[in-house]
DNA sequence: CCAGCATACTGGACGGTGTACAGTTCGTCC
DNA sequence: GGACGAACTGTACACCGTCCAGTATGCTGG
């Protein structure tokens, strides 16, 4: 999106978030850098660092805007089906956007506010389930690494494991971490 | 190691791996470059190119020859107790060289002759618990993924988790995946 | 013993990266 | 209207992985 020079770009750091989005979108994981950002907009690369600190700032911004797709179980969800699902969901997301996997293990996870919402309402369903709200943080980092891990052995190259299969196989895992976790009824 | 020129460098891939760890060791992940590396050898960076295809293949050379610094738990272990303490073993050795993780994660784990050595086995224990070696793969993956994520926790910068946390953690969770994998006797 | 040859290695370069510094141009507010 | 601060550009630095063309070395067959 060149412009005609002379005049302000305009930019912001949404612009420069749905611009990363774009690029990130269109060419994956290496081919988003600050330049070619920068490219999108008809910017020079500089001009992106009065917006965002860094490009580590960015793809967080870009990663916990992508996990804004997922839509957090409502809290009176039966709780083991309830975290299941958004497990798996979340599983799928990454599994159909191959290159934000990397991003997810460098930072994590991912700390933005739609991560934290995420993680909230997982709390509500253990803390219904009769886990405290202590044990919750714990089981909720559980669900999320092996959910991370499976996506990540999912989206790998040499991938001789089918993504179906490594599906089933999380959620067989998750099913056995949910039934240590939630005291039997 | 500077040479006096005129003479051949006699490198071989073992030289290069090994100059690799000690970069790596010294510097740190950000300072592992083939232009680090052949530093340390006093040998121009295409240097390495006669002994080495990739820096990717070197970087998983280098990944495998650190996990020879793991013992496979003895075939008459007690399994459950066995498989806990390799993965305990291995969240060690990664919490205690933080910048391997990144690594691991990036290449999901290594297949290197001493990572392959180590599932053997752990599948060996596994059959011992009446678990079929068909399943046994899946439950070796599932207690490998945890491991892994729990170690890219307790290595992540801004732990608020403290690792010695996080091990008793990953220590549940394993319980929780060796109960829900290995039938009840 | 010497010719020939494959291999190891060097020098230099290409195209890319993230980002710092200095300067210019613009919108906005007193 | 003049000053100020922010936005943006041009340029540059210090890296990176890797390729190409050449040179020198050691080993091998005659």
């Amino acid at each position: 999106m060149p412009r005609t020079p002379g005049q302000r770009a305009g930019l912001t750091h949404d612009a420069v978030l749905t611009a990363a989005r774009t690029v990130f979108a269109q060419r994956g994981l290496p081919g988003l850098s600050m330049r070619s950002v920068a490219g999108e907009l008809g910017v020079a690369p500089n001009a992106l660092y009065s917006h965002v600190a860094d490009k580590t700032a960015l793809v967080d911004a870009l990663l916990d805007d992508r996990l804004g797709a997922l839509t957090p179980p409502p809290p009176d969800a039966d709780p083991v089906g309830g975290l299941r699902d958004v497990m798996l969901a979340t599983f799928d997301l990454l599994a159909a956007h191959p290159d934000l996997v990397p991003l997810y293990l460098a930072r994590q996870g991912a700390r933005g506010p739609n991560a934290r919402s995420l993680g909230a309402a997982m709390t509500v369903l253990l803390a219904r389930a009769g886990v405290d709200s202590d044990a919750a943080g714990r089981v909720v980092r559980a669900l999320i690494v092996s959910t991370l891990g499976y996506a990540a052995l999912a989206t790998a190259d040499e991938a001789n494991l089918a993504p179906p299969q490594l599906r089933a196989d999380l959620e067989v895992t998750l099913g056995w971490l949910l039934r240590g976790a939630i005291p039997r009824t």
